[in-house]
RNA sequence: GGCGCUUUGGCGGAGUGGUUACGCAGCGGUCUGCAAAACCGCGUACACCGGUUCAAUUCCGGUAGGCGCCUCCA
């Protein structure tokens, strides 16, 4: 039984699909620039999610979005469209710009083997539905026009501080000064902005007889609700969308279908590096590329970020990456044993699945996979469920190299250890160890 | 100001009312042509102060520190 901690509740819930396919959402990314490894990381633990559903027998759909339009660089409604700055900054169209890191995030997507989305979905595709969501919310009375967009009132939905267990007379008096005047509440957000006379915006869609785009949050309960339908079972993202966008989304596919949109809320916890955030103007982003000039791989990283546990606060340095790096190079040549020896089995395998199950339990099952011995048949169910591509990257290595480790074995018979000492220099090009054990040499990997 | 999270050995990081996961690094030893690995052993962590309890790192209360969101961000 897989249990899942639901924001919703604040509780660990088991889980139960409704229906036979399980219906995932993912809050994916502003293609606007690079992402980086604190992003990543949220997609691996999504990741993680996915597998365990499967191994769990569940068949899934999940759909993960691209943000191409209408993300202002402030939640507030105010400041510039992340796209256009984006777009300005590199003298390229917004378009170009969209379909420039989209590319650049899938390239990195499946580097780090992270199972495909059913759909991609672009915001841009949908905003003929976005306007259809802003009608019946208008419709059903939750909407009100100011000069510069429709805004949907917060105070007609009784539940809105419900979810992310807002003070909304807190939020009203921490206001920053100087926010929209013409919106009744502070909570209150943008679902379709209006472009003004004098405003450069490319991404323009005619609606209400004037160019506008679409809000923010919109695309979300959009693509929701054309691609799955209310309530999906799972809907995932970092845990600072939770006073925001979440709880707008839920208004949203409220005011406009009047249902709820998801049963289950998993919220992952932020990474800091070297105890600061992840921010630009600290200058501590790192990208996956910049991992790799360091020599870490996709991997590497992958295997850091599920040495802990999604809702845990972790903290980034090189030297945590450098053990989780040589943790995976021990897992490999354990593998790489098994091509010269043969192991009994053990029932660890099971052990795994239920720290997997007990709320995405990553580290523990990585405990227990250290603390056994496992089969091929056992690493492949590991590779199966944390995608690390562990047996793929540890091939049993080829006739000509099984022939030098021969010939350095007669070379050490004859105790002739120059040629010995040769030949080991010649395996290490190829990235092969040797290590000497009472019964005979033993080969493994050296990266 | 509001909301929330967190504090575990050198680093990272689980978990548990009573036997100190796990990884990486370190130290000692066995082994060894050398090396590496392996194996054995070692370092006896759980912010602080109270409370509950036969027993608390693990529950409750408080104190202090750190962090996040509310502003770009997973």
């Amino acid at each position: 039984m897989l249990k899942l901690y639901n924001t919703a509740t604040r509780k660990l819930e088991n889980f139960k699909p409704t229906t036979e396919v399980v219906k995932i959402y993912t809050c994916g990314p502003t293609v606007y620039g690079y992402q980086h490894i604190g992003n990543y990381a949220s997609y691996i633990y999504w990741d993680l999610l996915i597998r365990a559903l499967r191994l769990n027998g569940y068949n899934v759909r999940r759909i993960l979005n691209f943000t191409d339009v209408g993300h202002l660089t402030s939640d507030e409604d105010s400041g510039e469209d992340k796209m256009e700055k984006g777009a300005a900054r590199e003298g390229k169209t917004v378009w170009e710009i969209a379909e420039f890191y989209e590319d650049d995030f899938m390239r990195n997507f499946r580097a780090l083997k992270l199972s495909e989305p059913e759909v991609l979905a672009k915001a841009t595709d949908y905003v003929d539905d976005d306007m259809q969501a802003v009608n019946l919310m208008t419709e059903h009375g939750f909407t009100y026009e100011t000069t510069d967009g429709v805004y949907y009132d917060t105070a007609k939905f009784a539940d809105y501080a419900k979810f992310a267990r807002l003070d909304l007379a807190g939020l009203q008096a921490g206001a920053r000064v100087g926010f929209s005047s013409e919106k009744r509440n502070a909570s209150d957000f943008a679902v379709w902005k209006f472009i003004q006379p004098d405003e450069k915006h490319a991404m323009r869609w005619d609606y209400l007889g004037r160019p506008g785009y679409p809000g923010w949050h919109l695309e979300c309960s959009t693509i929701i609700h054309k691609e799955l339908g209310e309530p999906i079972d799972i809907h995932t993202g970092g845990i600072d969308h939770i006073p925001v966008h979440h709880s707008n989304e839920i208004a949203e596919t409220y005011a406009a279908y009047g249902c709820e949109l998801s049963r289950f809320w998993l919220h992952c916890n932020f990474i800091t590096i070297d105890g600061e955030k992840v921010s630009k103007s600290l200058g501590n982003i790192y990208t996956l590329d910049d991992l790799k000039k360091r020599g870490f791989t996709p991997m590497d990283f992958k295997m850091w970020v599920l040495a802990g546990h999604y809702q845990g606060t972790r903290n980034f340095t090189f030297e945590s990456l450098e053990a989780a790096k040589a943790r995976r190079l021990h897992w490999r040549n354990r593998i790489a044993l098994l091509y010269q020896e043969n192991v009994c089995a053990s029932p660890v395998l099971q052990s795994i699945l239920e720290a997997i199950n007990n709320n995405l339990n990553s580290p523990e099952a990585f405990a227990l996979i250290d603390g056994s011995v496992l089969t091929m048949d056992d690493w492949q169910k590991v590779d199966e469920l944390f995608g690390l591509s562990l047996i793929d990257d540890t091939p049993d290595i080829d006739d000509e190299t099984k022939e030098l480790i021969v010939q350095r074995a007669a070379a050490r018979e004859a105790k002739d250890w120059a040629e010995s000492d040769r030949l080991r220099d010649l395996l290490a090009e190829k990235n092969i160890g040797v290590k000497d054990t009472p019964n005979g040499s033993v080969w493994e990997y050296l990266s």
